[in-house]
DNA sequence: CAATCCTGATTTTTT
DNA sequence: ATCAGGATTG
C-alpha cells in the first residue's frame, strides 16, 4: 500500500489496528490529522461503509478541514462534525422522546441569559441575583449531567441559595420555549442515552467507528456522550496531547484522557514523538517550558529539522513599540525569506490586545485578518432576522417572540409582552397561536387587554410571520430571508439609527448571501437546518481566505493550526499568565500549556514580545516580563534590541501583494502637500476619514514621523494614530 | 405602560 | 463607544 509509506512506524500502528478501542497520543505537530484522516482512508479501503463512520472535532474549522482532507483522499463523505451539531443532529432525530419538538430553537448565551434573568426575577422578585453567575452555574451542572434535584445545597453560598430553583425553572422555560441551549446540545443526548437503551442501540449500531479529535479538551457530557456511542462495538479511536488542553474553564477535564483505558479496557496506546513542524529550537524550547508543569505525563517530542534560528525575545517600551516590531519583522521575512503573509501569524492572549497591533499594521499596510473576533451572528441586526425566522419555524419561542415583537415599534412593550406569555401559557396555547386569537377576538379564559394601537401591532406583526412561513413553504431559504428582512420593514426601523445604518444594511446582505451559499452547499437545505447551521457557527466563514494576510488570533484560536513565523505578543505577568491564574497551580498550569500551544505553532522563527507599560483595563500599568519568559532555557533564545527602528516605518507597502483593502493602500501612498489641508484641525473636531469613517481628533502630537493625529473612529470605537501628511482628514462641520 | 434619556461598567479564553 | 439597567417623561 503506497499510500502508506510516508507514515512512521507509530503513525503506522496507529491507522493499522482497525478494531478495538485506541488512544493516540500525539503531540504538536506529529502528524495528527494526517493520522485520523488515513484511518479514515483505511477504513474505507477495507470495506466499511462510509455512513458507519463518525468523526469528531472539537471546531468547525477543524471539522472541515478534515472532511475536506477525507474528500480529497477516498472521495467518499464521510460525517465528521463537532460535538455540538453531532448533539444537534441526535436531537432533531430523538428529542421527541424527552417531550420537546423536532424543530426546536438552539440558543446561544445571550439568549439563556435573558431567560434565565426571567426565571430570576420570577423567583427572586425584588432580590438582586448575578445572572452571569446563575448562567455559569447552570453551565457547570450540565457538563456536570447534574439535574437540579442533584445539587447539592451544601455545595452553596447565600447568594445561591435559589440555584437549584433557578436551574429547573430555566430548563422548563426553555421546554416551554421548545429551545435547548449549548449545553444542552451535549446534556440532553446523554439523558436520552441513559433513559432509552433502544434509541441508544440504534446510533450505536448506526456509527460503528468513531474518532475523537482533540480528546484532551473533551468535557464530562462529552466524554459520556463517546462512551455511550462507542460502548458495544469498542471502535474507539481517540487522539489528544494532554500538553495542550486549554479549555478547563469550560470543563474539559484530562481526566478523560487517563479514564480512557479503564472505560475502554486493553485500548491501544500509540505515542506519535516525532514533530515534522517545527525546528528543534523552537521545539527544545517549547519542551523546556511545558516541562514546568508538575501534572504532566512524559513525553519527549523530537525533530530533525534542523535547529533554525533562536527564538528571538524583545522587549518594547509600550504596546505600540511591540507592534511596531512586529510589523517591521512581518516586512523582514516578507522581504528577505520571500514568506507569505498567511504563513505568519500573531498570537495574543486576550481579545483586547488586537486593537494596538490592527492600528500599526494599517499604519505600516500590511494586509491582516483577525481570525474569530468579534462574532458575525452575535450582531443586533442578524440575530433579529433570525429572530423572524425562529418564529417562523416554531411559533413558541419567548426569547426570539419578544425580541421581535415590538420591531419595528408597535406599541407593545415589556409588560405586554410577560402578560402575553403568562396568558398563552395559561390557556395551554403556544405564542403564536395565542395571539392569533387574540386579534381575532376570539372568546378566551385569560384575554390580554389592548389598546388600539397594540392591537393592530400585533395584527400585523402575526400577518408578517404568516406570510413568512407561507413563503417558507413555497420558496428558496434565501427568498425567505429576503423577505424577513423586507416584510418586516426592519431597513425602514434602522433608519432611525443613522450612525450606522449602511454598516448594519450591509451585514444584512452578508446574511443573504450566506443563505444562498447554504442552499448551494446543503444536501437536503431547509430552514431549520440553515438556522441550526449558523447557531452554530460562530464566526463567519473567512471566505476571502484566498487573499495573502497575516493572521491575527487568541493564542486559544491558534490551536491545531501552524505558520512559518509566528509571534507571542504581551509575554507579561498578568496578561500571559493571565492574571486571573494568579494564585491557583492548576490555573498557572494551563497558561502555561496555552504558552507551549502558541509556541509550537511555529515551523521556522518565533518571536516573543512583551512590553514594560501597557495600556490594560482602564490604566497604564507597568508590566513585568512573564515567568514564562524566563523558564526557556537562555540557549535558544536570542535578545533582540530596538535598535532596527528605522524611518522605513511609514513607507513600506507589500508589492505583489493582492489584498482587498487595494484603494487604501493606493490612496493613502499619493502624499498629499500640507497647504491641501486648508481647514486647520483641532483637538475635539469631528473629522471624516475616507476608510475609518467619522472620528473626533483626541490628540495632536509631534510624532516620530512627523505631526500625528490621534483620533477616536466611531465606526468601531478605535482610537487610531494617523500621521497628519498621509491622513486624508475631512473637517466636519 | 412605552419610549426616551441618562448613568456606569466594560477586558480571558469559546463550541 | 456600546450595552444594560434605571429614572423620567408623555
Amino acid at each position: 500500500m503506497s499510500l502508506y509509506d510516508s507514515l512512521n512506524p507509530q503513525q503506522h500502528a496507529a491507522i493499522e489496528a482497525l478494531y478495538g478501542p485506541i488512544l493516540v497520543l500525539a503531540g504538536a505537530g506529529s502528524g495528527k490529522t494526517r493520522v485520523v484522516t488515513y484511518r479514515i482512508a483505511h477504513l474505507l479501503e477495507s470495506g466499511v461503509d462510509p455512513s458507519a463512520i463518525l468523526g469528531v472535532t472539537f471546531t468547525n474549522k477543524a471539522a472541515e478541514e478534515m472532511k475536506e482532507r477525507v474528500q480529497k483522499l477516498t472521495h467518499y463523505q464521510v460525517l465528521i462534525c463537532t460535538f455540538h451539531s453531532l448533539g444537534a443532529k441526535i436531537l432533531r432525530e430523538s428529542i421527541y422522546a424527552l417531550g420537546y419538538g423536532r424543530n426546536f430553537t438552539i440558543y446561544d448565551e445571550q439568549d439563556s441569559e435573558k431567560l434565565v434573568k426571567l426565571c430570576i426575577n420570577e423567583l427572586a422578585h425584588q432580590q438582586k441575583l448575578d445572572a452571569q453567575h446563575f448562567i455559569s452555574l447552570i453551565s457547570s451542572a450540565k457538563n456536570a449531567l447534574q439535574d437540579p434535584d442533584q445539587i447539592n445545597p451544601a455545595s452553596l453560598d447565600e447568594l445561591e441559595k435559589l440555584f437549584p430553583d433557578v436551574y429547573r425553572l430555566y430548563q422548563a422555560k426553555l421546554k416551554e420555549c421548545n429551545a435547548v441551549d449549548f449545553d444542552d446540545l451535549l446534556y440532553l443526548p446523554v439523558k436520552l442515552f441513559k433513559t432509552y437503551p433502544d434509541i441508544l442501540d440504534h446510533y450505536q449500531k448506526r456509527w460503528s467507528f468513531l474518532l475523537i479529535d482533540e480528546f484532551q479538551d473533551t468535557n464530562q457530557a462529552q466524554y459520556l456522550l463517546v462512551q455511550h456511542l462507542g460502548s458495544q462495538h469498542q471502535n474507539v479511536c481517540v487522539v489528544g496531547d494532554p500538553d495542550q488542553s486549554i479549555y478547563s474553564w469550560r470543563g474539559a477535564n484530562i481526566q478523560n484522557i487517563l479514564g480512557f483505558e479503564s472505560d475502554f479496557p486493553g485500548a491501544k496506546i500509540i505515542r506519535l514523538e516525532q514533530n515534522y513542524r517545527s525546528r528543534a529550537n523552537i521545539l527544545e524550547a517549547s519542551n523546556a517550558l511545558i516541562n514546568n508543569n508538575r501534572s504532566r505525563y512524559e513525553k519527549n517530542l523530537w525533530s530533525d529539522r534542523g535547529a533554525g534560528e533562536k527564538i528571538k525575545h524583545f522587549t518594547a517600551d509600550t504596546e505600540r513599540g511591540e507592534a511596531d516590531f512586529v510589523a517591521e519583522k512581518i516586512r523582514y521575512h516578507y522581504e528577505n525569506h520571500h514568506i507569505s503573509l498567511r504563513q505568519m501569524a500573531v498570537f495574543y492572549r486576550t481579545n483586547a490586545q488586537s486593537r494596538a497591533l490592527e492600528d500599526k499594521l494599517l499604519l505600516h499596510h500590511v494586509p491582516y485578518v483577525i481570525v474569530g473576533g468579534i462574532s458575525f451572528y452575535q450582531r443586533r441586526e442578524i440575530k433579529d432576522i433570525l429572530a423572524f425566522l425562529r418564529m417562523v419555524q416554531s411559533g413558541m419561542d419567548f426569547i426570539s417572540f419578544s425580541r421581535t415583537i415590538n420591531i419595528p415599534k408597535r406599541g407593545i412593550g415589556e409588560t405586554t409582552i410577560e402578560r402575553i406569555r403568562l396568558s398563552a401559557a395559561q390557556e395551554g396555547l403556544s405564542l403564536m397561536g395565542y395571539s392569533t386569537k387574540l386579534i381575532e377576538d376570539t372568546p378566551l379564559q385569560y384575554a390580554v387587554k389592548l389598546s388600539a394601537k397594540q392591537k393592530e401591532g400585533l395584527k400585523s406583526y402575526v400577518q408578517i410571520i404568516h406570510e413568512l412561513k407561507e413563503i417558507s413553504k413555497a420558496c428558496d431559504i434565501q427568498e425567505v430571508v429576503k423577505a424577513a428582512i423586507e416584510r418586516s420593514g426592519y431597513l425602514e426601523y434602522l433608519k432611525g439609527e443613522m450612525e450606522s445604518y449602511q454598516e448594519r444594511k450591509e451585514n444584512l446582505n452578508a446574511l443573504v448571501s450566506k443563505a444562498i451559499e447554504w442552499e448551494l452547499s446543503a444536501m437536503t437545505p431547509s430552514l431549520e437546518g440553515f438556522l441550526e447551521e449558523l447557531s452554530l457557527k460562530s464566526t463567519l466563514d473567512e471566505t476571502n481566505s484566498s487573499y495573502d494576510k497575516v493572521h491575527l488570533m487568541t493564542v486559544h484560536n491558534a490551536k491545531g493550526l501552524e505558520f512559518d513565523v509566528a509571534f507571542l505578543a504581551g509575554m507579561e505577568e498578568d496578561l500571559f499568565p493571565h492574571a486571573n491564574s494568579r494564585g491557583s497551580l492548576e490555573a498557572l498550569e494551563e497558561e502555561r500549556r496555552l504558552c507551549y500551544v502558541g509556541m509550537t505553532r511555529a515551523k521556522e522563527y518565533l518571536y516573543l514580545c512583551d512590553v514594560r507599560q501597557r495600556f490594560l483595563w482602564g490604566t497604564t500599568r507597568i508590566q513585568r516580563p512573564s515567568r514564562f519568559l524566563r523558564e526557556i532555557p537562555e540557549e535558544y533564545i536570542e535578545r533582540i534590541r530596538p535598535s532596527f527602528m528605522s524611518k522605513t516605518q511609514f513607507t513600506w507597502r507589500p508589492s505583489q501583494v493582492e489584498t482587498q483593502e487595494v484603494t487604501f493602500i493606493d490612496e493613502i501612498d499619493q502624499t498629499i502637500p500640507e497647504e491641501e489641508n486648508e481647514e486647520p484641525l483641532d483637538e475635539g473636531d469631528a473629522i471624516f476619514h475616507k476608510d475609518f469613517g467619522v472620528g473626533v481628533i483626541r490628540q495632536i502630537y509631534e510624532g516620530s514621523a512627523g505631526l500625528t493625529y490621534k483620533v477616536l473612529f466611531s465606526k468601531d470605537n478605535r482610537e487610531r494614530s494617523l500621521v497628519a501628511r498621509l491622513a486624508h482628514l475631512k473637517k466636519l462641520s
